[in-house]
DNA sequence: TCTATTACCTATAATCCCGCTAGGAAATGG
DNA sequence: CCATTTCCTAGCGGGATTATAGGTAATAGA
């Protein structure tokens, strides 16, 4: 399961790309309109996502957050992996850093590992391949929502 | 991230599996001793996959548990839900008993659901299509471990 | 029948981290 | 100047996860 975190950023992300123009800021209040969530822990999910270069911010009136690049080039993974971390269901499974689970000395003789990866790699795949502008998109294209590009 | 319960349950029923002889019953102390695990947490997560229909189990000297079916009988998927719960990543991707996330009202008009429902059909995938005895062969078949049948 | 072994059951402790709140400082626009 | 909005730090409550403890019941073998 991923976290409220996570199904939070995913939904604000998706409403930054709805209503995406380029110098245009949308405010933590804005957000938390369209999309119910609790407005100081959106922020701070806001700011981890800033800080991690996927959003630009500024301060004031007419202030808020936009995408730091355009819906195409804002993958899924990168706003789920900012948030709740790496894929892999054990961290023996990630591609960067692996370490051994509790209780696991040899990852080579591992039973799961092969297993897990591969859990990884599909769970990469699928949202390596999917971006902001295919959140965004389903309510205005023609092709009905079941037509998720691979 | 799976939990340290379903993590203990796999590497368990992979000794069972791998060890596998019918009529033949191995001990809590004995898988422990092979896959280091907390004995009593071990013993307990045993305890779910018997009452889920997964393992037998028999008391006293040489009792212990053995697998309910072949282990070419028993996915990973099977291991996993019962230790972790469904697959989705949000409770409104499952295919049974769907439900909205906090804060959200109206499932068709989610941004994120479809792609939630294509992460869990990727993860169900890989793991319907993993055995007991997927886990097991890889150390006895001359095959190198990278050769997983999707 | 006795004893050692083992699963079974209930209760509870420990820890952790997720989900969220509070409150103010700093920028910015009108 | 003032309202707006992000930025920053700090913290906390509760529920899930990760176990531990200790006794009871079944079973095999001597």
């Amino acid at each position: 399961m991923f976290s409220s975190k996570a199904r939070y950023g995913l939904k604000a992300m998706a409403v930054l790309a709805d209503r995406y123009v380029e110098e245009s800021f949308i405010s933590v209040d804005d957000i938390v309109a369209t999309e119910h969530a609790p407005a100081k822990f959106l922020e701070s999910i806001l700011t981890q996502l800033r800080k991690q270069g996927l959003l630009l911010s500024r301060r004031g009136p007419s202030g808020g957050y936009r995408l730091a690049r355009s819906p195409e080039e804002i993958t899924l993974a990168e706003v789920v992996r900012t948030l709740d971390g790496a894929f892999a269901p054990t961290t023996c499974a990630r591609t960067r850093n692996p370490i051994c689970c509790e209780g696991c000395d040899d990852m080579e003789r591992c039973y799961i590992r092969p297993f897990m990866r591969r859990v990884r790699d599909e769970m990469a795949r699928v949202l390596e391949g999917q971006t902001l502008a295919n959140l965004a998109d389903r309510f205005h294209s023609d092709s009905p929502a079941s037509d998720i590009k691979l």
